[in-house]
RNA sequence: GUGGUUGUAGCUCAGUUGGUUAGAGCGCCUGAUUGUGGUUCAGGAGGUCGUGGGUUCGAGACCCAUCUUCCACCCCA
């Protein structure tokens, strides 16, 4: 027989109890996000391939799940690399499109194709799924959900501030306040790489500065001596690199240290106004952190990163791309964003237990059904009650009382209305307040103000 | 993608060095209470032990493969 159905490794399925948290997630980074004046796009769940590969460096191409074409695609395929049995190669003539990976290269790909119709600078924000073929594990999923938001069409630095008072502001009405926000800037490392003579390694020395909080400096020097990095230059990274003190005394060091190299006195000098517009209060959560690099290489100035003492992984990543549209055709459109991750947040909060008990999804009022007739005269009683805003059902089938009452009681119902025969042949109805076990009896048409009463009073 | 780990009833888990008909708690169903849930009592249903092979007189336990879970790398939300 037909084994258990099951899901793919890394997905989930959602009770209603988490998709209202979800939901609550979700409704909060939106309310906040529309204060700030962006407004909500949606895009496809499958973009054409060519519009996926290459934005995220190699490792990230190998986590984009590709779509096999339709039709008898193999035929169509080089004889060459079908007997090669070589799959990578094989990829791009079986598969022209793929799952979306993140949401700032579909942005950027939509701000080129819709620009005529758009008012820049745009700031939009997006609440959808992306997909990675990742190795699961906890805050790890292979569907999860970001919220995105970005502003593109200004260099101004007024764009990062304001992203992370959006990103407080969210998370401190999550009720996750205490988040430390990681703070670096592209153009600061590049600078570093330069002025070290590294130039030409800038991917392997930031992949390597990366796991400084995990190997160690010494761990670090390694890394990069076995990538193949020269010993000299290794040696001026790290010195930079290491930079300790608040804020202003690391960039007045760098600013010192780095006299020559152009690009990073301009990172700095970003770096410096971007704090410099920030409220004391998200002043405070944010720190600089040179060995943030991100992988994602079409980030050319700020670096952002959001993490909570409570979470090995960040919850929020992001910064800003200079030419992400220039790839579609499109020059001169610098643009900043960062990304919420949802799932994680919703872990985070779980672990913490902050989902307001209110969304439990209480419903007000359910009928009893005792037959057809009955059930009739309770159906319009229900909408009278949708009519003044309270839930209501009528319990479908006239099963026996103990069953529909623990319908009620498992749902969570305030109140349940019993209208039999008796009832019926009175024009009454007896009201049930699950919560006090009280009960009372009244005419069918105080019900409504019987209700409304009876709630105001709680 | 590499290395490890996990899987027994709807859920959380027991199950001795391989030895008859695989257990508990919770949940579910039925009844005590044919018009009253959340408490109580009595009874009941539900498992091809993740799946497929193999070893053995005999496998939930051992071996192989595969899927799944979690973890470390890698990378990232």
């Amino acid at each position: 027989m037909a084994s258990k159905p099951s899901i793919p490794k890394g997905t989930r399925d959602f009770l209603p109890e988490q998709s209202l948290r979800r939901q609550f997630i979700f409704d909060t980074a939106r309310s906040v996000f529309q204060l700030y004046g962006y407004q909500p796009i949606e895009t496809p769940a499958m973009e054409n391939l060519d519009t996926l590969l290459g934005k995220y460096g190699e490792e990230g191409d190998k986590l984009i799940y590709k779509i096999l074409n339709n039709g008898d695609f193999l035929s169509k395929a080089s004889p060459e690399k079908l007997t090669a049995k070589d799959s990578n190669a094989l990829a791009f003539e079986i598969s022209d499109r793929a799952l979306r990976y993140d949401l700032t290269v579909p942005f950027a790909r939509f701000v080129v194709q819709n620009q005529n119709e758009l008012n820049f600078p745009f700031k939009r924000y997006q609440i959808q799924p992306v997909w990675r073929a990742d190795r699961p594990q906890r805050g790890r999923y292979r569907e999860f959900y970001q919220c995105d938001v970005d502003v593109i069409g200004s260099d101004s630095l007024l764009n990062e501030a304001e992203l992370l008072c959006i990103v407080n502001d969210v998370f401190t009405k999550l009720g996750l306040g205490d988040i430390v926000i990681r703070l670096n800037n592209r153009k600061i490392l590049s600078g570093i790489a330069t002025s070290a003579g590294l130039s030409e390694y800038f991917t392997d020395m930031t992949v390597a500065i990366d796991k400084i909080d995990k190997i160690g400096v010494e761990g670090v020097k390694e890394e990069m001596i076995k990538r193949g990095l020269p010993m000299a230059g290794v040696k001026k990274a790290l010195d930079h690199i290491s930079r300790k003190g608040s804020a202003d005394t690391v960039l007045r060091m760098l600013a010192g240290s780095l006299t020559g190299a152009e690009e990073a006195q301009r990172g700095i000098e970003e770096m410096r106004k971007t704090l410099k517009a920030l409220p004391p209060e998200v002043r405070s959560k944010v720190e600089i952190d040179l060995t943030l690099a991100r992988g994602l290489n079409y980030y050319t100035g700020a670096i952002i990163e959001v993490g909570h003492a409570e979470f090995p992984s960040s919850i929020c990543g992001g910064g800003r791309y200079d030419d992400l549209t220039g790839i579609f055709g499109l020059a001169g459109m610098s643009g900043v964003g960062v990304s919420l991750g949802a799932d994680r947040i919703y872990d985070l909060m779980e672990t913490l237990g902050l989902f307001p008990d209110s969304l439990k999804a209480a419903s007000d009022v359910l009928f009893i059904n005792f037959g057809d007739a009955e059930a009739l005269s309770c159906l319009k009683l229900a909408s009278e009650l949708r009519a003044e805003g309270y839930s209501s059902e009528v319990y479908p089938d006239g099963a026996k009382m103990p069953k529909q009452m623990k319908y009620a009681n498992a749902k969570g119902f305030q109140f349940v209305v019993m209208i039999g025969s008796d009832e019926l042949k009175d024009g009454k109805a007896t009201v049930k307040n699950m919560f006090t076990g009280d009960q009372f009896a009244v005419l069918q048409r105080d019900l409504c103000n019987f209700i409304i009463e009876k709630t105001s009073e709680s």
